[in-house]
DNA sequence: CGGGGTATTGAACCTTGGTTCAATGCCCTG
DNA sequence: CAGGGCATTGAACCAAGGTTCAATACCCCG
């Protein structure tokens, strides 16, 4: 988000795109317009954005196809729709999918940036989870495979000794992986290890 | 949820709770009704049911209020709307507080029935959960409140001797209590209890 | 082929946790 | 007051984890 916002605009109607640009510009935001779907798919690689405003009905990808792919991809990005024809049948799919809000145009300029100032939160709070995920994922890949799996079992609260016949090792080789577990991963107890397990989507074993 | 699956109907048009209910009973539902949402509030602790059919514009309370107010006293009662008059806010609103669908009237018997089935799953994935955790929160009412504080050190990673210093107490002590606390719990390993305390909401020390 | 990263193994030592005896003091309730 | 539940304490012992030495073996990459 470095210091401001930047808003992502997806329609293939140039004249909402412009009139939305002019608004959001005035309010102090940084905005980045895309004509279709494949153009904000083909470029969002490198011009990042921190939310989107997404119209719903568009040539080629929908809008919902959109925020499919990107939740497929794992993406996180806050969605706000915004759309001439939508229906309650697709506003519920937005929203289970994850949508912020399911606006129809015409639409207030307060309804929309309330709906950003949502958006832009809810971007935030997802960024800082980012950034401490990053530091735990880090620091699990410089893990060997062997370790890994030791941690597995170490964080399924299993004995040294259980897991060096499951692994079919002795108890001291998972002293030692144990130790260099810790000290890669930066965390002393078991009980961090398990918690920081849980965030990493690693499964104790069994 | 018993054998049969209980579905709870809340409308203020007599006609559609009698069309509803034939439609339910045959499928092998057991339906209760309701004429408002007050009504279901009343009676709603002596006759159980697993998931709601609920309309959103009746007189008194409506059926988002009503929704609200369930999720308020953390209920966890799946809920479908169904209704005549919806709009796409109220839509959004009914699902980002939680329903599991946002239908129409006039609805088709499929479009109804699947919403139901999604939402009787659901009503069993609470269930389950929660009988898990009433056995797991029976076990922590029996800690005493000492045994509870050494828990929260425990499931920080703390040592013994941390604990002791903190609690201004001897290891001696930590230790006893520590024996206590794995045999009520049933959980030998500290692993097992940090993953059942965060299930429990418990926050570890510091 | 040589070297680096990885996995393994053994030994010895210390720290910590887990368990079991037994006994004391406190506080609340019947 | 008597009894029960709770917190505490000491001693002693065993099991388990943590650490540090050192050495061997495998495998892939340059």
């Amino acid at each position: 988000m470095n210091i401001l916002p930047t808003i992502g605009l997806v329609d293939d109607e140039p004249g909402m795109l412009k009139a939305l640009q002019r608004l959001l510009n005035a309010e102090g935001f940084r905005v980045r317009a895309f004509g279709s779907a494949s153009e904000f798919l083909q470029r969002f690689a490198s011009e990042t954005v921190d939310c989107l405003v997404l119209d719903v009905s568009m040539p080629g990808l929908t809008g919902l196809e959109l925020q499919e792919q990107l939740n497929r991809a794992g993406a996180r990005l806050p969605i706000v729709f915004l759309t001439g024809q939508g229906d309650i049948p697709m506003s519920v799919r937005a929203i289970k999918a994850g949508a912020v809000n399911f606006l129809t145009k015409p639409v207030t300029d307060a309804d929309l940036l309330a709906a950003l100032r949502a958006a832009l939160a809810e971007a935030r709070r997802f960024q800082d989870e980012n950034r401490e995920l990053a530091e735990l994922r880090k620091q699990l890949d410089s893990l060997t495979p062997r370790e890994l799996e030791v941690l597995r079992h170490v964080i399924a609260g299993k004995l040294n000794k259980q897991i060096a016949s499951a692994l079919g090792t002795g108890e001291q080789n998972i002293k030692v992986h144990r130790m260099r577990i810790t000290a890669k991963m930066g965390l002393p107890s078991v009980a961090e290890l398990v918690r920081a397990a849980e965030r990493l989507g690693i499964k104790p074993v069994e």
